[in-house]
Parts: structure tokens; C-alpha cells; sequence
DNA sequence: TCTCGGTCAGAAAACGTTTGCTGAGACGGC
DNA sequence: GCCGTCTCAGCAAACGTTTTCTGACCGAGA
């Protein structure tokens, strides 16, 4: 029994033959090894377990399926609990995956204040890395430049020529949308002293996009640009504009953040943050394991960049010309 | 020890009294019991895998969700699997799953005829329940009466006024495109004899629904309307006709199936078949749990309706009135 | 008072692996 | 030729539960 454990675990020089007699009998016989056993044995079930906000947004969609692939290379399964945006939710699901034994966790937090608890609860007892969305600044952390992407949206709407902005975001509870919204701030005042006056704060779903931009509607004279937090907000916010024949780009520019298929399905299509979605998922995986390796190692948080992708929506006649892009992830 | 796993299990009847005291011990020492060393016992681990074909087709990721959930309220947990559309991947992951001793399996496979083999693999070890997309006539299946869903949307477009038409379709080696293939030739040939020379086929993504446009467009005369087989198709689609100045629904009406996001976030809005995605989950696991409950039970199927929604995409001068809908979902 | 049931807590044997330890055998050095 | 060392196969003890079985205790009936 050792020896068979010895050969199909690879763990300890057995005779080559014997070895190889193992193998042949093993195949044989149809024998697989019992991850439950194995896992009660070693005290590691080779499963981590991921908590996203909402496979509704078609961004965690993307990134489910990248870190699933590349947790599936280092042979690790991946265990996906989706927390509908619910905090209460959220903490019931660490837990619950803490029962599981999962060897690590890849969270993508609902809240950035209320998802605390929950979080740092998590960390205590496991190795944990935040995804994308973060509630604790000094656990483990993979996630982009939010500042330099927002940066790289109002640079290419100022050479557009745009000078006033408005911009539709979630509450900032939510830590991507609270980062993007302070650099847009930040950014956008230079240009346009009002921009701070013209902040539409609800969610990240189409339906807020498309009330926003009927707000932005009522308040008018419209901005020259309509930022949005993501791709969601923006083709929401085009449908309202549309509803109302206001054409994009011509009388507003409207820009999203993710590149999602939306982007690219939407008329006009829409210029974007493509995020780097394979990056930050294998960056994430790679962090786990390593806390998974060595549970005393320090936090490490990552920042990775993300690109512009510029697309019909921003062109305005007035601006420098610009070939429009395709995309995403080349589909186009 | 005994005793505390039957308090805790609740499976016997321990006198009351120190079933409290353990139940407080228990909770002052942050007592969880371990799901692995429960699983090699029970022989049961309360977790079930799931293989998907693409979670980058929205359709997937609101099943993902939906069956989550369901296995959630029965407290079971999910080990979720993207086969990349890869039959290989796909056995492979069957594999695994079978490995990590899931209770039960729930898959939509990625080929009709091609994943057979690790279908009947798989349900030959395991209660398995096939969803949306089956290849084994004789195995459970939950999924959607598609034949009468592409009949509502041929009623529908024909009381548009719309007398010929054109098809967008994967190539049929996914079930689901197969049946709607089938269907529409049934029904399109009464209305158009030549229905059957205008079928594309190529696969479920934007890609194939903009390339398949540019042939149609090359084709002229166009059709009074393009049928696609999925949402993705159908913007695609659009998104062709758009480049080239052909007005949806003015001079073409276009259709989608699965009512994603996509849908509403097109312009213009889709005309589409809505999935009754929760009860789609809600059944297959309540099918799954029956059959990890007795494994002997005959396969049984369930075949739901899925209901038209009628947006601005279909919506053509000549043909009656109809209000159009807004959705998916209620998320409008 | 003794016996027979019935209730219920605890002892111990599983579940299927991994791994430290033991000891057999081979081989080399003195 | 003997001893020490090294290699490597097998024994048995874990891992943390569940569950069957055992037996103590109690109450009731004879």
C-alpha cells in the first residue's frame, strides 16, 4: 500500500520496476486515487475557493474563467461562490468555504468598508488574496492602476477636444469604482471646474447607467463627455441617449471601463479600459500559491496596467483623428 | 466524541441537556466540524461539479449563477469547470471532477456526438444531469423546448410582415443550435421555399454573427429578416449591418435567442427568446439531488418554455403593433 | 426481587490515503 | 570477515469524522 502511494504520488524513489509494475497494474485496475483521503491525510485539498460580487457583470465572468484555467494548470480545482452583492452573503460563503478545507481564497469583495470583517476573519485563518475589489489595505492585492486608466481616458477625450464631463459611477463603497471616481476627480477639475458638480452615483449596472444619463438629460446643457465607471454604465447610458436621439458621439462622447463584449456590441461601439484580465488572474494564482507554499510570507499586492482602447464612441469630428480599435481580447 | 458528532449532525436524539452543553462548547471553542474528514466517512461531499462549454458566452454565467444559488439553499457547494469548448478539456475535466468524489455532475456539453464518450463515462461512476446542451438521448436532461421557442419568433416575424429569411447558426454540433437549425427549417420552408439556401454556420460568437452578416450583405437581395441562433450572433450581426448602413429593423429585421444583456444593451434593442434560466437551475438540481438520493432512478427530462420578447430589432413598418419589451431579467 | 425492554452515552472500527519508522538486504571499507 | 551505511519495501499510525455495537442505567411488569 506505502509503495503504491509512493509510485502514483511521485513522492519517494521506488525501484523503477516495481515502480512500473504499480503503474501497469494501477491502469489496469481503473485505479484513481481518492482526493478526500488524500486531502484529510495532507491537510491540503488542492481546491481554493473564490468569492466574486456578481457573475451578472460580465467582467467577473472573465475572470472566473481566467483563473480557473490557470488554477487548472498547477492542478488546483476551483470552488466559485458568487455573493449577489450581499455582504451578509459574502461572509456566510468565506465561511463556508473555510469548512471546505479550500487551501486558499480569491476574493473580489463586495463592499470596501463592510466586506472587512468578513475579509479579515477570512485572512486570519487562511492565506487569502483580494481580486480586482479590495476591503483591506494591508492583506495581498491584485488589481490595476486605476488612476493611470481613468488618466488615459480624459487625455483622449481632452484631445478630442472635450471640455466638460459628467461621470456615472457606483457608490464609491465599492473600491475599484471609489478609486476610479478619485482619479477622475482629480483629473477631470483640471479641465473643467464643474466636473465635481456633475457626479452620478448608484451602481454598476446598465439600469444606472440609464437613469444617470436621463438625469444628465434633465440637467442640461449636456457635458461634452459622459465618463463611466464601466462598460455597464455606459452602454446604459447610451440607450437613454438613444431613446432620447441624442446622438454618440456626435453630441456627447460616452467612454466605459472593462472591455467587455458590450463594448464591442454596443452601437456605437465603445471606447474602453480593457483590463488585463489573464494577468490579473494569473498573477493572483501565482500570489496564492505562494502564500499557500509559505503562510508567513508578507502581503504582496500587485498593480498591473490596463489600456486604452479607443472606439467610436469618443470620436468627435473636432478631435485629432484616430483609427478606431476592435476587440476585445482580438474576437475582433 | 461520539456524542458531540451527533449533536452537531443532528442525526440521533441526545438528551437535551447535554446536547446544549455541547452545542455551547462547541461554538465558545469555534468548533467547525471538518467537511473533508465528514466526506471520506460519509462517503459524501456535498458538492457537485459543473462543466460549462464558454463562461464568455452570458448565457453560461446566468446558469452559473442560477444553479449556484439552488445548491446553496440545499447547502451544497459548486466545483465549477469552463471546458474552453474543448472536448479534450472537456473528458479531462470529467475526470477530475470524478476524482475530487463530487456527489453528482451537472454538464452542458460542448458537441453533441463528440462528447459522448466522456458523458457516458461520466455517468456510468456518477448521478449525472445534462443542461442546456446534451448528448446522450437517454441520460437526465433539463434545457428548453427549442423548436417551439424559434416557432414563436417565426410567428412573430412573419406577422411583421417578414417573407424571407436568413439564418445565423453555430454549426450543429451543439444540441441546442441543432434543434434550433431544425426547427427553423421546418417552419421557415412554409413561409420562404428558399429559407434553407440562407443558412450560415460557423459558431455561438459575436465573430461568426458579424462575419455571417457581411456574406448575407454580399448576397443581396437581403431577407426580410436575419434569425440568429443566440444574442451574440445577432449583435454581431448588427453590428455588420451597421457598419454598413443597413437600418435595423427598416430594412432587415433581426432576431436573437437567450435574452442576455447583450440584448438590452444593443441598438437597437433585441428582439429574442428569454431562457427561463432560474427554473432551468432549479430543476436540475432538484433532478441531480434526486438522483444522488437513488441512484437507481430512471434518467428523467424535463423540457421548459421559453418565452418570445419583443423589442425594436423585429419591429418593421408594415407588420402589426406590438409594444416592445424592455428586460432581461426585470432589469428594467 | 428479578428480569426484560428501552434509552442513550461511549468505545472502537471504519473511510482511503500518506509517511515516520523498522528492518531486510546489498555493498563497501577496514 | 565484520561492521557500518545506504536503499528501499512494508508496517502501522495517523488525518477527523460517523456509526455500529456494547453496555450502563432506569423503569415497569411479573
Amino acid at each position: 500500500m506505502a509503495t503504491v502511494s509512493r509510485v502514483l504520488s511521485g513522492s519517494h524513489s521506488v525501484n523503477p520496476e516495481l515502480a512500473a509494475r504499480v503503474e501497469v497494474t494501477a491502469r489496469r485496475l481503473g485505479y484513481r486515487t481518492n482526493r478526500v483521503a488524500r486531502a484529510l491525510r495532507r491537510q491540503a485539498t488542492q481546491t481554493i475557493g473564490m468569492v466574486v460580487p456578481d457573475l451578472t457583470n460580465p467582467f467577473f465572468p472573465a475572470v472566473v474563467q481566467a483563473v480557473e484555467g490557470a488554477l487548472r494548470e498547477v492542478s488546483f480545482s476551483l470552488l466559485l461562490c458568487d455573493a449577489g452583492n450581499d455582504v451578509a452573503v459574502e461572509a456566510e460563503l468565506v465561511r463556508n468555504l473555510f469548512d471546505h478545507q479550500v487551501d486558499g481564497l480569491l476574493i473580489s469583495v463586495c463592499d470596501r468598508i463592510a466586506s472587512r470583517q468578513a475579509a479579515r476573519l477570512a485572512a486570519s485563518r487562511l492565506p487569502l488574496i483580494q481580486i480586482d475589489r479590495r476591503a483591506l489595505g494591508r492583506m495581498s492585492y491584485v488589481g490595476v492602476d486605476q488612476a493611470h486608466a481613468i488618466g488615459q481616458i480624459l487625455d483622449h477625450l481632452a484631445q478630442q477636444g472635450c471640455r466638460s464631463f459628467a461621470y456615472i459611477t457606483p457608490h464609491p463603497a465599492i473600491s475599484t469604482a471609489s478609486e476610479r471616481l478619485e482619479a477622475f476627480l482629480s483629473r477631470a477639475r483640471a479641465l473643467d471646474p464643474d466636473a465635481g458638480s456633475r457626479i452620478y452615483a448608484g451602481d454598476f449596472s446598465f439600469d444606472w447607467g440609464h437613469e444617470a444619463a436621463l438625469r444628465i438629460l434633465r440637467a442640461r446643457p449636456l457635458p461634452d463627455a459622459i465618463v463611466c465607471a464601466n462598460d455597464l454604465n455606459a452602454v446604459g447610458a447610451m440607450q437613454a441617449l438613444r431613446e432620447h436621439h441624442v446622438q454618440v458621439p456626435r453630441d456627447v462622447a460616452v467612454t466605459g471601463f472593462d472591455d467587455t463584449l458590450l463594448a464591442v456590441a454596443s452601437g456605437p461601439q465603445l471606447t474602453t479600459i480593457r483590463q488585463p484580465v489573464q494577468e490579473l488572474a494569473s498573477e493572483a494564482v501565482t500570489a496564492l500559491r505562494a502564500a499557500i507554499g509559505d503562510p508567513s510570507l508578507p502581503p504582496r499586492s500587485t498593480e498591473l496596467q490596463a489600456g486604452l482602447v479607443v472606439r467610436e464612441s469618443s470620436l468627435r469630428a473636432g478631435g485629432d483623428r484616430v483609427r478606431p480599435h476592435r476587440g476585445p481580447d482580438g474576437a475582433q
